[in-house]
DNA sequence: CACTTGACCTGTCCGC
DNA sequence: TGCGGACAGGTCAAGT
């Protein structure tokens, strides 16, 4: 579910929430996502206190002082949603919340805070996963070890994006967005929404597109992920920030799920199609197939 | 080797 | 209303 924005968003979201908490219990039995021991998380994660909240391509990291992370991947329907002691494990949630009473059927962990504060990580379809490992251990875990650059960073520019994209000149370039070992972060909303913005067809290869409308692609994909960190996020189903809130992002979206509307640049009609195993969604008139 | 397809799960929606 | 099948925002492993 999540991509770079909205795990972006649950971030800052948990950012504000969670420092200087001290954890004081541990509920889970999933040790498919969840492999650590009862024992480890006694050592480790209960008494330890929170000192920042970090996120790297689509994964949350929990740093805590006992030299320990917590490391994250909502997948796609994870959901890390914080409930405050006063709000004891109701909805009653002053804003419009995708989520009720926690825990639920889909809770896979519980993390109770001295004070009586609580984080519920909910994954309806167990995708997801959590980790707990010595922070200087992080960086090493597979995915790290594979993950592209952060499109978003300072030092990340249209030339590094390109050159990146180049490496896999034969592929259809939808496809190549989507691997993450080629640029961090981006999934199916954010590869049709940029492809869109740059007018090309997610299936013509990387080869054939030219400098000039890769910088235009760089272009277009930044400033869809600020947009949509800005919005936070998009809800189309499960995605919630951490507070339960939903993201507005697809209020926004030009194309992603709006088959059958028209383009909103040339009035033709969206199509839905599939490209790489996705749900793709583009205009036929802008986003032409070269052959 | 590079690229594509299925598997992982649960839930929902759509057509018959 | 019931049932089967397709599909859902991500990533791996296995297959071609």
């Amino acid at each position: 579910m999540p991509e770079l924005p909205e795990v972006e968003t649950v971030r800052i979201g948990l950012d504000r929430l969670l420092p200087g908490k001290i954890i004081e219990r541990v509920t889970f039995d999933w040790p498919k996502g969840f492999p650590n021991t009862p024992a480890d998380v006694d050592a480790f994660l209960v008494g330890a206190r929170i000192t920042a909240v970090k996120r790297r391509a689509k994964v949350l990291l929990i740093e805590l002082d006992s030299k320990y992370s917590l490391v994250i991947h909502l997948k796609m329907t994870g959901q890390l949603v914080f409930r405050g002691a006063e709000q004891a494990f109701g909805a009653g949630h002053p804003n419009a919340s995708l989520v009720g009473n926690l825990p639920d059927k889909s809770t896979r962990v519980t993390f109770t805070f001295k004070g009586g504060d609580h984080l519920f990580f909910n994954d309806q379809r167990k995708f997801g996963w959590v980790r707990l490992l010595p922070t200087a251990e992080v960086p090493q875990i597979d995915f790290f070890q594979k993950v592209g650059p952060e499109p978003l960073a300072k030092d990340f520019t249209a030339t590094d994006f390109a050159n990146r994209l180049r490496r896999r000149n034969g592929s259809g370039i939808k496809a190549v967005l989507l691997d993450q070992t080629v640029v961090a972060g981006i999934g199916n909303i954010y590869a049709d929404e940029s492809l869109w913005g740059a007018k090309i067809h997610p299936l013509e290869k990387v080869g054939q597109v030219s400098d000039a409308r890769l910088k235009m692609l760089y272009q277009k994909l930044v400033d869809v992920l600020r947009l949509s960190i800005e919005k936070g996020g998009s809800t189309d189903k499960n995605y919630v920030d951490a507070e339960g809130k939903r993201g507005s992002y697809l209020t926004f979206a030009n194309v992603f799920r709006r088959e059958g509307k028209p383009c909103p640049r040339c009035g033709t009609t969206i199509i839905k199609t599939r490209v790489a195993g996705r749900g793709t969604h583009l205009c036929p008139h802008c986003q032409k197939e070269l052959v």
